[in-house]
DNA sequence: ACTGCTAATGCACACGTGTGCAAACATCCA
DNA sequence: TGGATGTTTGCACACGTGTGCATTAGCAGT
């Protein structure tokens, strides 16, 4: 009968240094019952009374109780919580994405851990066994490539795993996937290219992402096919990269200025923004004026297209609705739903960076199918 | 002596479904010790054999064994656990701070939880709440104003926190905190301004960070101060904005144009580099040249600074630097140690956005000390 | 008063891991 | 051979929460 005037001053004492936080066995002795009662009535379980659920909670309060969730996940076998792997986090693509994922996560309970993998086979399955160490529920895993080996260890945990465009060259039937029709997407931008009146078109791509690269490529050429025409060989430029950051994109676009230009194209279709964004540099070094003297579009939409300077004509993909649609498939196997795999439509957004070729540029002689 | 021929395939056959992992219980029964054995094998105790360690090591490896961090956090009573608490996770000056974050986290051993609180304080205490639930060891808290009810939630649960470049306008000897000298930073550009001939140079600040804000305006008032200039009344624009995002600052900036120009400056300096973008689309839009009719410069030197036309004269902050710094602080809390707060010094970055002002420009009537 | 029923509560165990202490065993020395 | 010492192992408990089952209390019906 010395010390604790009120179950509150008690926390707060208890709470002085660095002691343990409340737990339910506290509120219990104070409140003259079982852990399982207190336990029972702020889950609001029916087999508790109104008097006591209400006694307890008010206690629970006013001793500042929050709940141990590692303790739970360790009871339930559910952590509430899932792991995002992205490539870069400073990649301005993902930002959106992650803004989405997270959104959606939050407001059904879950927690995100987010870690990088740099694209670096070794740190993606380190990055992985460390999810699986701390028992996700689920994993995302946003524009990685996946390695073999990646791909064994997300096959043996059996962690419900949704991969969001990804760049790994075949598809595993365990694992489900979201993504956005690539293909199209480049057919939309050349064939907007095309109706300007642009016959040589170049394209640049980088090796750090190879499928949207290829597909992108694949795009591209559908589209001249349609037109009639087959690309030269040296419009068609490959960057080596390995990093897949988004310096590391400028840099390749701001390099393939010269091959392009020697290759004689009028307009020239990126494989994504930042890379666009390089070419746009460059152009402006040396003089060379988009878009009259050089069309110039990109891939992804990113916030920065169309705070540039010109506008940057690009296709759209639908970033936010990407993030959200993919932690909404998992967020169904998690609920032991089936997950349906969705494959996005990207739009294009003509803004001030494409416009039809200077007259003079039909010096070039018109390659048609030359096959 | 049916089934199981070696512990590998019966860690298989039990992994078949969905049921358990396997646990140090499993790898007891299977090496005919105690669980307790194991437990120190693994951890590589002095007190196990040489021979034993080995065999159970070899022997969790071939079942598959991973260890329930769940379980390893509720004994130990850490979980290796952080949590990051930004406004907005699509800000590109955050991006790197992230990067920064993470890279230092997890070469720590450490996961990060992200979480964004969209500058709102109900969400930010959600936000507080979660990460406390979840028993994290450490809070990182970015570009947060902190509100009262915040800071007293933060206090209450005694978690080493640490603040970055908070727009708290009070500090709490309680939190620690990283952040870059925002006075000096504003100094420097509006000096080079000051350098570059101009005379009538405007502010553009935002309310949706009002300590940056504030004290940025402080550093261009003494800038100016020192040149023996007092800024006209209608040279500083404030705009009204609660959400903190780029998209907000973008317009700002846009919509600032016409007042800056009914104010008759020949300079901007703006609080920060999306609201510089903003200003130089307006003047693009306008047919405004930059920098020959306008000088524009910005401040946080985000990626963007440099990849926009006209490239933007701007402050840096150390981005990466800030949010390895930021972790290292907290590193060293959760070791016990002392954690000292930092002020790391900002960089002037001069780009191609300013330029000395046309000379026409003295039409305007200098404003020296009116005082 | 006894039975049958419902409502409310507690016991005991589970989840998977770490660790103090005791016990068993081996080794060495006198 | 006995005792002292050192090495290796296991028992039992702890961490905080959830839950099946038994127990108790309360109440109505006969």
């Amino acid at each position: 009968m010395n010390s604790s005037h009120s179950p509150l001053a008690a926390a707060r004492v208890a709470g002085a240094k660095r002691s343990r936080e409340v737990s339910i066995a506290d509120i219990a002795r104070v409140a003259g019952v079982s852990h399982t009662t207190v336990s029972r009535a702020l889950r609001d379980s029916p087999l508790i009374s109104e008097e006591t659920r209400k006694r307890i909670q008010q206690l629970a309060l006013e001793m500042g109780y929050t709940p141990n969730a590692i303790a739970q996940s360790l009871q339930t076998r559910r952590t509430n919580t899932i792991g995002l792997a992205v490539t870069s986090i400073a990649d301005p693509f993902l930002s959106e994405v992650v803004r989405g994922i997270e959104e959606v996560a939050r407001s059904a309970g879950l927690s995100v851990f987010l870690s990088a993998t740099h694209n670096d086979p070794e740190q993606e399955i380190a990055v992985i066994e460390t999810f699986h160490r701390r028992r996700v529920d689920g994993i995302l895993v946003a524009s990685s490539r996946m390695t073999g080996e990646y791909k064994q260890r997300l096959d043996q945990i059996r962690i419900p795993t949704v991969l969001i465009n990804s760049q790994a060259e075949s598809q595993y039937e365990l694992l489900h996937w979201v993504a956005v029709d690539d293909v199209l997407g480049a057919r939309l931008a050349v064939e907007h290219l095309l109706a300007l009146g642009h016959r040589a078109i170049g394209y640049v791509g980088t090796s750090s992402r190879p499928r949207s690269c290829r597909q992108r490529l694949e795009g591209y050429r559908a589209a001249l096919a349609d037109a009639g025409l087959t690309p030269r060989e040296e419009w068609v430029t490959m960057m080596r990269a390995e990093e897949a950051s988004p310096q590391e994109d400028v840099l390749c676009g701001r390099r393939a200025l010269q091959r392009l230009l020697d290759a004689g194209v009028t307009a020239v279709f990126c494989q994504n923004d930042m890379m666009a964004i390089g070419l746009l540099m460059a152009c402006y070094r040396r003089g060379i004026a988009v878009p009259r003297e050089l069309s110039v579009a990109g891939f992804d939409d990113i916030e920065m297209a169309s705070c540039i300077i010109p506008p940057l004509t690009t296709v759209r993909q639908p970033r936010l609705e990407l993030g959200r649609l993919a932690m909404q498939v998992l967020l169904d196997l998690l609920h032991e739903q089936e997950g349906h795999n969705h494959v996005l439509t990207p739009t294009l957004v003509v803004r001030e960076s494409t416009a039809p070729p200077l007259a003079s540029s039909d010096a070039l002689p018109p390659s048609t199918t030359t096959e």
